[in-house]
DNA sequence: GACTAACCGAGACGGTACGTCCCGTCTTAAG
DNA sequence: CTTAAGACGGGACGTACCGTCTCGGTTAGTC
């Protein structure tokens, strides 16, 4: 039986230590290194789609194997060499203002998902389309993560009263994100800051006509 | 060369007339019947992920070259058949106050993408994103009628002076329709006319505090 | 280097001192024994086919390199555990005459391949013709302790003056071991007493007519 | 379903014409030639156990499926490759003389079973020995035929007072062939013309002393 | 009524990737 | 120095679909 896939969750999420087998080989880290080098390089080259356990085995000059030893799945392999790459620095801009640290925080993300982000983001969520236990894994990690970083800009705008107090914060971050990600997947306009700002100032002060 | 394959886009959007050749046996209604009928079949009892040209043409008893002939790829079939087939009904509501025209919009969209809409609309979206010609249409096809019912909605909106008049409709749209994909993809929370009426009163409302 | 393989023509055929290293833990008795088991096992339940070394060890609880350390190879390992299993018990007629005593070792030859005997015998002769230092070893052990035994009956034959004084005692064996093996092979008819018998005395009186 | 595997039996032993379903692309004879090349071709210089599908499928040029599509298994492929090849050309020899025709058949065999011949035969019986189907087969086609020709000449050899009329002609097929195979596997001795002769003299005479 | 063109089903074709199995080697900690 | 455990690179397995192709057989015009 293989040693319980590290699923990336773990290895990301939280400080457990990795319980390795006291006996046996133990892994290679020149291995797993090289499999999520080749990840990338593929991501990168090819795109996701043109992605294959077969091509990244080969690329890492690594036995197929090794890979389904370690890895459930295509997705979770990208979802580990990616998150572990860009790992990370998300903004969680702090000025004092919700509205510069919004805008801050979807300027950046627009900027990013312009870059091979953009790609790869949206195959690691067509993946889980299809991958109902992948989706799992791609929500408490990736998803996750920028719900929680956003989430916290927003409890400081309530907490300097500049949110309103009955805010539904959840729903919010679903507009927010949601129009972010729906722009990336059906690419039917651009992901610019001119976007993100507008995105911003047109959540923050509603639609309806004010001080009526 | 194939004779132009009827990109359902024609089919659906325009009234062109489908330029049948002049000679030959003309196409067979039953066999193209069979295809879209196989096609919703695999659909509902294998899902998305399950469907191939291959298991099709089985299905309907019918040759792959007859599919190849008249469609591009699985998704355009799938599109065909779906859009065919959910055709439709979108509701138009015109009660004469925006907000209730939203909440009945998204009621509506709510509740339909609960039934069996939901996953056949996820994996469109993610063969999107594998398929960029494919994109296109899906963009061109379905999610433009749904943006298009909803932009009218608002134009009424403003018309009544219900919505400002500077609002950018288009990205109003995108945060709309945004989260509610948004949640559909990402199935981490439900799509309930709760989040419907929430999703639309604070959108219109927005979220900073009022009257300062 | 490992330890020299000890090639189970060396534990079976002589009494050469298994030369044990001085120093370090002594070789398991347990494992040796279960690895034998194991095979002995597997052969009986799964067939000489589905034997790998792999399984072995699993089912053997022993890792993989006390096989590989032991034994140069599958066949060699099904060798020494049958060799050892079956050790043997060649019977070895001497009744004074040659048709009596021949009649008795191929009767019992058919009677033990009839038994578990047959399978592997067919699977050992198999393996040995894709591995030549196998073959080796089988002919060493296996195939030369039958044909000695074999050869011993028809030089008391000769003694007697029951065979003739110039017979080919070679070939003869060839004949008659290789019907044997024959029908074990191509399985084309029994391997019985009756066919024991005509081959022996077809061997010795000959197919020409007599006594012209 | 796949359109009965054309079991090389059939081909080859009788005249029954090879019903090619109405529908559908027809086998291509050039894959089908290219296959059963590349088979001797490997054959030839690698040798029976180096023989793989996927390498077939490789030095034909070829998909797998395809290999898959028309037969079994490995051995099935070879034998029809060999069969068609050696097609063939068992001498019949017919003298007048039952001892000079069986010298001329054996010498024959020998001489064959020296060259490419010997090898595959070996492997196409230790195939044999794990895949029981293949065996009826082998069986059926490459050795029945040479147990008939070896039956025909001992026939005439009855038919003109040469060999006993109550011999039991199958049992001696089995002294004679058996003897072959039996130095064909084992690699004791070799496979001579002075081997064939001396066997097929010892087994019409016999080895009891004649004329007591 | 024959000809021609485009259709139809069936299914074979060269490919690519899948996920599994086992090979024989290697690298641990424990005895 | 052996042991059990088990990871490693490698390679073949047999299967599933891909999109293309090639058959014999329809089914309409057009000549």
């Amino acid at each position: 039986m293989p040693p319980t896939h590290n699923s990336s969750k773990d290895e990301l999420d939280s400080a457990e230590a990795e319980v390795r087998p006291v006996r046996g080989r133990p892994r290679s880290e020149d291995s797993h290194e090289a499999v999520l080098g080749a990840v990338l390089d593929i991501l990168d080259k090819e795109g996701y789609g043109a992605l294959t356990i077969e091509g990244v085995a080969r690329h890492a000059g690594v036995g197929k194997q090794t890979i389904y030893r370690w890895w459930k799945s295509k997705p979770e392999l990208v979802l580990e060499a990616y998150a572990n790459h860009s790992a990370s620095k998300l903004p969680m801009p702090d000025k004092g203002d919700v509205t510069a640290d919004l805008e801050s925080f979807f300027c950046g993300a627009c900027k990013r998902l312009n870059d091979i982000s953009g790609p790869t983001m949206r195959g690691l969520m067509a993946d889980a389309v299809y991958d109902p236990e992948f989706l799992e894994i791609l929500r408490d990690v990736l998803i996750a993560k920028r719900r929680d970083a956003l989430m916290q800009v927003l409890a400081r705008g309530v907490a300097r009263g500049q949110l309103r107090a009955d805010a539904d914060l959840v729903v919010m971050t679903d507009t927010l994100l949601g129009a972010v990600w729906y722009r990336l997947l059906v690419q039917h306009a651009k992901l610019d800051s001119r976007f993100a700002k507008q995105l911003v100032n047109d959540c923050l002060n509603g639609y309806a006509p004010r001080g009526r």
